[in-house]
DNA sequence: GATTATATTGACGTTAACGTCAACGTAATC
DNA sequence: GATTACGTTGACGTTAACGTCAATATAATC
């Protein structure tokens, strides 16, 4: 017994419209079933969902996503398209390990600058 | 004797176009020299640019990184703009530390799709 | 069975982040 | 001094990622 989702389900549990969720789904990022003319969302398609938007909050754009999302899809048939993902999958994995060395400069600069900022503080108290 | 760049200097260093550098002033996150009516880029905003373009680069705007630039803001002077810098470095912080835990899921997800992969390859070779 | 809630498609609007193009100025070079 | 290279300011165009609104359908509820 998997989970199904309505739409807004979805929407109000990631707290995005519905209209977003269409729009993913424009774009072939999800492919819900459906019932009737309403879709419903199975718990595969609520975490390529997740995988969208955490890829937003990390900078990739919807088509990045899908490529991120296709790295998952079992149906890599033969050996070349085995290994065409190794690769695509690997490409990804550097983009990743980028992304974090900037986050930890960042994060180096940040702790600079709070120094900075304790030091003038102190630097006032000690003129009373 | 610190150095200075024209706008075609940067735009060649970083990989962008003029107009992206003019653009960014016009929404000011850079305020370069004048040099008659030519821009003149001291390394200070040379820095800034990087800021920006390492910004976009995880995933935040130009309003955000603008934000982040002000943090590293000389001009705090007196206590309440110290602390009230602090507490916004501490968030932009908790910010970052975030995108890396999300980062790193998506590396330990890469890992795992990696895996599953090369399994799959180890069964067609197994197979002749 | 009338209302209410939730769903659909389709069309057009909007914002951020630039690109592109025109018209023009200035500085170095041949 | 004509050309070439590089700069400037508008102004309008473009793309991604949705928002908004209208018209309509279906399902649940009173």
């Amino acid at each position: 017994m998997s989970k199904s989702y309505s739409i807004s389900d979805l929407a109000a549990e990631f707290d995005i419209s519905t209209r977003t969720i269409r729009f993913y789904e424009e774009k072939g990022l999800l492919s819900p079933r459906r019932v009737g003319t309403a879709r419903e969302y199975a718990s595969a398609e609520r975490v390529k969902l997740m995988l969208i938007l955490r890829g937003k909050r990390l900078g990739f754009s919807l088509e990045q996503s899908r490529d991120i999302i296709d790295l998952y899809d079992p149906a890599a048939g033969n050996m070349k398209q085995l290994q065409l993902l190794l690769d695509r999958i690997g490409e990804k994995q550097a983009e990743l390990l980028q992304k974090r060395k900037e986050i930890n400069s960042m994060l180096a600069d940040l702790k600079q600058a709070k120094e900075n900022c304790e030091k003038a503080q102190e630097a006032i108290a000690n003129k009373r």
